[in-house]
DNA sequence: TGTACATCAGTGAACGCGCGTTCACTGATGTAC
DNA sequence: TGTACATCAGTGAACGCGCGTTCACTGATGTAC
């Protein structure tokens, strides 16, 4: 099933018994929460398929909950690799690279839906490494909207451009969670996503873009609360 | 910690011992589902909420699984309702209605989030009583957006009009998952979560409805492909 | 270069636990006569 | 109205299972001299 590979070149750092348990106890994590979901993971079925004994996990994550928080705060990192990627991608165009990190979001989620899994999830104890990561991640998506209103990294978000960033993180969220969860299927066969994905965003964020420009010519929408950000 | 209270009129149908064991086995159900997710749950856990033994359920549910259908099925039945009211909250203005029907959906996210972490995930066996009550729930939000372009009951959305569909669904269903994972504290206080939601509905929407009245006046967005609804 | 020792990744048996489900049962409710 | 019986919701003991974690251990790797 899954055999033991010996490291083709060893990875320095952990060629001792089996060379690079830690990172096959991470990619198993992966896999079966991607399979069966966070209810179906068992410390005990990743070091089944890392083929090593149950006990082995403990000398490199303590104890499950450990796993879990190092397996999350990877894929925060990874998430923020992704956006930046997206970023790059867009090229010249301020929408562009905002639209194209939306894109890099949701392809990390259906990409690894293991581990898309464990990052928003409720009850996560506070764990600094893990805070950070998601910070960064966060940062990655507004440094984005940054660059489409020309805020500098040093200045204020004005509450109607916090806002913005709250719809964007909003629709690529709900987009990646309906996709995961088959809810897309009442809309367009599956490698249709990303067309899909792209023609809400595009228009989504050249309106936001205009509406933020010419919001003064435009009868004001009612206000009923100031948005605070931070 | 949870007794069991005597029914203060019976309910006619299930007046035998307990007297409401089913309907409180699935406020159980719920009630740990909101503390501990899905992977928390467990049937015996339920039943002792309950004030039963662990065979009990076994009489109205069969087993877990049939259990956890049964409280989906409910939960969707329970967001068609938080739509319809939305809807109708709205007055006579399509975009309110429609805006509030996102706001139903939101709160009752937020309002039964044990219920809600059920509704959407991935590994769902096909139940036909299940799948009746989302299709319905789906049925109802597409009913706002058939309301905000004019489009009968018996009239086939545009692609451009699914979209409007696809861009609304995803935004509340994402703001109600980051606002579950406790994300949004990164923007404003938890009492200013309704307000926030409504500053970004209700702009997406008129914008929606204006683009696409307004749509052969302005520069067509570029098309990489086309959404193919149902 | 060789030897003795320290380190530590991984073993495998064992623990106690909570789980879902089964089973024969009990006893209250509902019904036929 | 009373009696005998059928129904069925709920009991509680029992089952086998997989779980997370512990523990003393093994044995390969790395290091001091």
């Amino acid at each position: 099933m899954h055999p033991v590979e010996p490291p083709a070149d060893p990875p320095a750092r952990e060629a001792y018994h089996h060379g690079a348990l830690r990172d096959a106890l991470i990619a198993a994590t992966e896999s079966l929460l991607a399979e069966r979901g966070l209810e179906g993971f068992s410390l005990r079925e990743v070091a089944r398929r890392s083929g090593v004994s149950p006990a082995a996990p403990a000398h490199h994550f303590g104890d499950a909950q450990g796993l879990l928080t190092a397996v999350a705060t990877l894929a925060f990192d990874g998430l923020t690799e992704a956006l930046e990627a997206g970023n790059a991608r867009g090229g010249d165009d301020a929408v562009a690279r905002l639209r194209e990190q939306g894109v890099g979001y949701v392809d990390f989620a259906m990409k690894f839906p293991g581990r898309f899994s464990l990052m928003f999830r409720s009850g996560k104890p506070a764990d600094e490494a893990l805070s950070r990561s998601a910070a960064a991640a966060f940062a990655a998506l507004e440094n984005g909207v940054r660059e489409l209103f020309g805020v500098a990294a040093d200045e204020d978000l004005t509450p109607a451009q916090w806002q913005a960033l709250l719809s964007i993180w909003s629709v690529v969220h709900g987009f990646a969670q309906l996709a995961l969860a088959g809810q897309l299927a009442r809309f367009a066969p599956p490698g249709g996503r990303e067309a899909m994905l792209r023609q809400v965003l595009a228009p989504m964020l050249e309106q936001q873009l205009r509406g933020l420009c010419a919001r003064p010519a435009k009868p004001a929408p009612r206000r009923t609360g100031k948005p605070r950000p931070r």
